[in-house]
DNA sequence: TGTATCCGAAACTGTCGAGTTCCGTATATA
DNA sequence: TATATACGGAACTCGACAGTTTCGGATACA
């Protein structure tokens, strides 16, 4: 077996910021060009880096931004809506932060779909950050709604919680059209809502 | 104004049947590798073809992608299904022709997206041969089903002919889960039908 | 104060792929 | 039959990018 070997503690330390100013980059990059078109050398220009400074701490382009990722799921959906109403919760979730946060992590993920069919850790991911925390944020909501006799026990929540965000992604990344609030309460009153047999 | 030259006739013709050759290879490469996976080798050897035969065609890789995406659209949905219920006729959109084709339409937008926000002209390809054909088909269904009295007449039917779609987009490029029957089914059951007023 | 590591910046190397050219062969017109 | 173009195939050029190395300067520890 390989010892791990202590090493000594001799020199200047990292400069542990520069790990988050990086990824933030690599994740505007991502955003703005995509991963085929991301290059290092934008990564380390946008966070004023050097490029070795990448390659000390990254191996390759693929693992930092498999870090970049996954380091976006930290950010947990702050303290979720409990307005009384399913309708309320819901509108209560599409308020101009969450919003604005959303319209990113879309981008990111236009800019990382095609290599997620090749990269199962990339898609896992991806999975946890981008879809995972708004999955599980509408889990909870239809199951408060089940619990206060709202909608019916039998709905199908596991189903209905992705609704909302296939539609916005579908619009996005297919329809190239923005994803605005309109859209947004469109969807909860002429699909969400009616299928979970809310009376309109 | 420049004038068009008629050209002389001479020499071998080309072969009109590897236009549609080297266009289907290109579509299999795009949907396997991705946008940027792709390179015009691949394609050639693909079809058979030589290099120099792509670039007599088209002018660069981009234009041949394009070009073979816009192409996919001349295949008309073949006649819709026409049940005498709205439920039925979903049902029969699922058939197995039509789930496989769709599915290999799922891998090549896949295959696209990252390109299709930074140019328009394909974006614009991508909508009318991936989205308008099956927004249409279920726009008509919709259409019949509030004629016959089925489905309100104020049913939002532009959101409603999106939901089926989205969700099979969705789970495909985000959650790489297959898209069979039983998905397409429980979103007609849970969602769609649901969403527009139909009793369970 | 000396040594080891960090930093940003820039030069460098090696690979890969888009696009071009050339070859021998096939097929059309005149 | 002579000429012009198409074909598949392979060799070639050239630019872009991943990853490495080198530099001068900064920072930590002994």
């Amino acid at each position: 077996m390989t010892q791990v070997i202590d090493k000594p503690k001799l020199g200047r330390k990292r400069d542990a910021s520069r790990d988050t100013d990086i990824m933030n980059a690599a994740l505007d990059v991502l955003a703005e060009t995509g991963y085929d078109g991301m290059t290092v050398d934008m990564v380390a220009a946008r966070a004023k880096a050097g490029k070795a400074t990448l390659y000390r701490r990254w191996p390759s382009k693929p693992d930092l931004v498999l870090d970049a990722v996954a380091c976006m799921k930290a950010v947990p959906l702050d303290t979720l809506p409990d307005t009384g109403t399913l309708r309320g919760d819901l509108i209560a979730m599409i308020k101009a932060p969450s919003i604005q946060d959303a319209e990113r992590k879309l981008k990111i993920m236009a800019g990382i779909v095609s290599m997620i069919s090749r990269n199962p850790e990339l898609a896992e991911a991806a999975r946890a950050a981008l879809v995972e925390p708004r999955a599980a944020a509408n889990r909870i909501i239809f199951r408060r709604a089940i619990d206060r006799g709202e909608i019916s026990a039998d709905t199908d929540i596991e189903t209905l919680c992705m609704v909302g965000p296939a539609l916005a992604t579908y619009r996005t990344l297919m329809l190239q059209l923005p994803v605005d609030r309109d859209f947004l309460v469109r969807n909860i009153d002429a699909v969400i809502l009616p299928a979970a047999g809310v009376r309109a």
